[in-house]
RNA sequence: GCGGUCGUGGCGGAACUGGUAGACGCGCAGCGUUGAGGUCGCUGUGGCCGAAAGGCCGUGGAAGUUCGAGUCUUCUCGACCGCACCA
């Protein structure tokens, strides 16, 4: 063994075929162990990995080592998000087919997260591409069409008339295709969707047992659910269109019903459709408002509209009493009832509508009665209070008003208390080849039939062509033509893919369990499930999180596992970031083309000076990143992944920095040369003994709270102490507990060092180290002495010294007297084992 | 607008239920090792005054509670994040 520079090159390549060799981490479920589960967002298969996998995969590594150590089975999979659009990308820009793109990158990253040396269960691997995968995905999606939760509607999308295909919002820039530059188009198409808000209730009380959670992400999912109670009831119209006779409204103010004073619907709502009809002027403003994109910037930046209908509404309370009916652009129609009552005294925008347009804005609600006279200006007066200028209503508390009126609409009825949500049905039809196919077929007289379960799965064709815009699965020319299964007559297969949301709503449990002839087998997959510990991006908070156990609750209700939450502990770190520099022409510089110089920064190539910018999020369009590639040949594994750990704490942003990795492989080589240095001694060492047994409990305590920066500088404590200790038996056993203890982070390094110190057997197998209660605690305590609450002394005594005793030693200091002047103290405040605080 | 997070040295950050602010790391400085540079080692490092002993100030700002406040309360300023015409 060299006594020399810890060689990662050489350590981590050995360690990493032992482990695979031996397959350390594959997970037996078999085992009598207690379980656990740990995963990381499985990552999209771009090609590289980058710092931010780097930092999510260590920190679930160093879950999954110490709780290995501490016993348990572990299963720590790692699979591919592999399905989406990058890949079609490439292969329009590159003509390479996209399967055959992305296994390529699969093998790639592969490769680069085995060169991390991270303890995943391999052979549990999975893409979502393969058949194997969305074969079962498919069966999955039939078992939820035929429970119910699938349905098909029409649904405005963002359409892109050149590519011929459905953009995502964030794919509409400036009210055009990002790819092909045209405007976008508002299209209804015929969508699949899931119904999600069939679960709201229970989603939305599933976030109360989530206690593992980040209280942000939870909030952030009520949020989206927004769950909101109000009033849902009917204006009666004063001459009635076509058929209909009356419109409903929703309003969570229902206190506010004295200030109505008009009714506005979407331009979609069916009164504004059957106006159109006879209307030419409602026609071509409901045309206007269907212009442009869905996306929320473009609906931000258009004024608020309304076209004011012949129409007028009677109110509930008082049929003398008519409001005008507007079709107006601001109101959804996918909410509610897609109409609503303007109250403008007390809504702002309601009170900007009444104001362009010159209607009544009345005050309905004030503080005190003494207010109800005090008129409203500049801005709608939102609060709650009293009603006032409201009959019945008058003195009323508004929670008791709006109670009042719940009650005088149910029992007339003309309305009813109702729960609304903002959560709405997940539309998973995408226009796209690289996804897992729907599996229905279309028949004429059939209607959409699903795929009989023995034709699963119904795979992609490989020969298909990108040379035009759209989607190239609806123009392969054999694919679609299929008999219907139901009468036999020719019909035509669904040619849309499913959201790649739906590949990541289940992958954790078909990682739990993954029998070739169904998707998951229940008993198997129940004894991992949940997921103990889930790590990722916040990025996910509401999407792929809410999906994810939306799928489970529905296998739930459909009887195929127990439990309802797929992720009990839930953990969201921060992103990896870099200082962003720019050229004097405004142009972005990469880190490796600028040089330092005192303050000031220089292009290496020009010598031209370089503006340094904010610190941001490592992204090629800034072109901060630091691939990670290079750095893991220069430092190693071990010290790329203790960077990951140090500094930051795991849910802030990570600065990458020089200065960082270099400290990390320098106590990599800090601990290598105690492990070489450790000689056969004698003798006890009582201070380093005591301090090992707190490390040990420190280092526990901090992994499981997920503070890794703190285990870290538990860690380089330790370290320092050792190196300051004489020789001795304890010495040799705190290295020995120090390999341990670092081995959840820098498992090529434990193990070299294990095998330098004749250790049994390899760190990955070792049981993490136990501590002794007793030697927690030291005999001696520094007491502060604090003289009217400010610092003077410190004093060392023995721990549980007695009241009358700390004070007498306190008064007894040299500087307390000196504070005290000779005067004798008023008060004495004794902590025992902490301070002492003289109050003169 | 609504909801949330966070303000501590030159920087990243520690500080358990109110009890020695600045652990640990980076950076910086001095010394040593080395032929030089780097590596490596040792020492120092919140600010101000002081040779030192020591003193004063100090956790965005202002006030309050307390023997004692980074921590609690109120107000205020600032940064960041999420949602957003949701009736």
């Amino acid at each position: 063994m060299s006594n020399g520079r810890f060689d990662p090159g050489a350590a981590d390549r050995r360690w990493q075929a032992r482990w695979a060799e031996e397959r350390c981490f594959s997970a037996d479920s078999d085992s009598t162990k207690p379980k656990t589960y740990v995963l990381e967002m499985f990552p999209y298969p771009s090609g590289r990995i980058h710092m931010g996998h780097v930092r999510n995969y260590t920190m679930g590594d160093v879950i999954a080592r110490y709780r290995r150590m501490q016993g348990h089975e572990v299963l720590h999979p790692m699979g591919w998000d592999a399905f989406g659009m990058p890949a079609e990308n490439a292969a329009m820009e590159r003509k390479v087919h996209p399967g055959e793109w992305t296994r390529a990158n699969i093998r790639a990253m592969r490769e680069q997260l085995q060169r991390l040396g991270f303890a995943l269960d391999w052979d549990r691997e999975l893409a979502t591409c393969e058949p194997d995968y969305y074969g079962h995905e498919q069966a999955l999606f039939l078992d939820l069409f035929e429970a119910g939760l699938v349905y098909r509607k029409e649904s405005e999308v963002n359409w892109d008339p050149v590519d011929m295909t459905v953009l995502a919002n964030e794919q509409v820039i400036d009210g055009r295709g990002w790819r092909s530059g045209a405007m976008v188009e508002r299209r209804k198409l015929s969508q699949w969707f899931l119904k999600i808000t069939d679960f709201a209730d229970d989603l939305l009380d599933g976030l109360r047992t989530l206690d593992q959670w980040p209280e942000k992400v939870r909030l952030m999912q009520e949020n989206w659910i927004g769950k909101s109670r109000g009033l849902q009831f009917r204006f009666r119209l004063a001459e009635a269109v076509g058929s209909i006779d009356e419109v409903e409204v929703f309003t969570t103010r229902p206190d506010t019903i004295f200030g109505a004073s008009f009714v506005a619907i979407a331009a979609g709502h069916p009164i504004a459709q059957a106006l159109a009809k006879k209307d030419r002027e409602a026609a071509e403003f409901i045309a206007g408002c269907q212009r442009g994109g869905t996306s929320l910037a473009e609906i931000e930046a258009q004024e608020k509209q309304g076209y004011r209908t012949s129409i007028e509404a009677v109110h509930p309370l008082d049929p003398e009493w008519r409001v005008p009916v507007y079709i107006a652009n601001f109101v959804l129609m996918d909410y509610g009832t897609g109409a609503l009552f303007g109250s403008p005294g007390h809504d702002q925008r309601d009170f900007e509508f009444a104001t362009k347009y010159g209607l009544p804005i009345r005050r309905v609600v004030a503080a005190t009665v003494e207010e109800a006279s005090l008129p409203i200006v500049g801005e709608a007066d939102a609060i709650t209070g009293v009603s006032v200028n409201s009959g019945f209503l008058d003195g009323l508390t508004t929670e008791q008003a709006i109670a009042e009126v719940i009650r005088r609409a149910e029992e007339a009825g003309w309305g009813k208390g109702t729960v609304q949500y903002r959560l709405r049905d997940w539309g998973v039809s995408r226009q796209r080849y690289w996804g897992t196919p729907i599996p229905i077929i279309h028949c004429a007289s059939c209607g959409a039939v699903p795929v009989p379960h023995d034709q699963l799965p119904v795979v992609l064709p490989d020969d298909i062509e990108f040379d035009k815009p759209g989607n190239p699965l609806d123009r392969h020319p054999t694919w679609k033509h299929v008999d219907c299964p139901s009468c036999g007559t020719s019909a035509k297969r669904e040619t849309d893919t499913l959201d790649t949301f739906v590949d990541s709503s289940w992958y954790f449990i078909r990682f739990a369990s993954q029998p070739a002839d169904k998707p998951f087998d229940r008993t198997e997959a129940e004894k991992w499930m949940p997921v103990a510990q889930y790590i990722g991006g916040v990025e996910h908070a509401i999407l792929h999180l809410l999906y994810a156990r939306f799928w489970t609750r529905a296998l739930q209700r459909l009887g195929r596992i127990s439990f309802a939450e797929p992720f009990k502990g839930l953990f969201t770190q921060g992103m990896v970031t870099h200082e962003t520099y720019r050229a004097g022409d405004g142009s972005w510089l990469s880190p490796d083309e600028v040089r330092r110089d005192g303050d000031d920064w220089f292009h290496i190539e020009s010598g031209h000076p370089v503006i340094p910018g904010r610190v941001e999020k490592m992204s090629k369009s800034k072109r901060n990143t630091v691939d990670p590639e290079p750095i893991l040949a220069k430092y190693g594994a071990d010290a790329v992944r203790w960077f990951m750990l140090s500094d930051s704490p795991p849910e802030r942003d990570l600065e990458w920095s020089e200065g960082g990795i270099e400290g990390a492989s320098r106590f990599v080589q800090r601990v290598w040369r105690l492990a070489n240095d450790s000689k056969p001694a004698e003798g006890e060492d009582e201070a380093l003994k005591r301090k090992v047994h707190r490390t040990v409990a420190a280092v526990g305590e901090a992994i499981e709270a997920l503070q890794f920066n703190k285990a870290v500088a538990q860690l380089y404590e330790l370290t320092t102490a050792i190196e300051k200790a004489k020789a001795s038996r304890s010495r040799n056993e705190a290295i020995r507990v120090l390999i341990l203890l670092v081995a959840p982070g820098a498992p090529h390094l434990a193990e070299e060092c294990w095998a330098a110190i004749d250790g049994s057997g390899m760190v990955a197998d070792a049981p993490w180290p136990s501590f002794e209660p007793a030697l927690l605690i030291d005999e001696q305590v520094t007491l502060a002495v604090q003289v009217n609450g400010k610092l003077r002394d410190t004093l060392s005594a023995p721990r549980g010294l007695d009241r009358a005793a700390a004070e007498a030693l306190a008064l007894a200091s040299d500087k307390v007297q000196r504070q005290l002047g000779g005067a004798s103290p008023r008060k004495v405040i004794v902590v025992p084992d902490r301070l002492v605080n003289i109050v003169a």
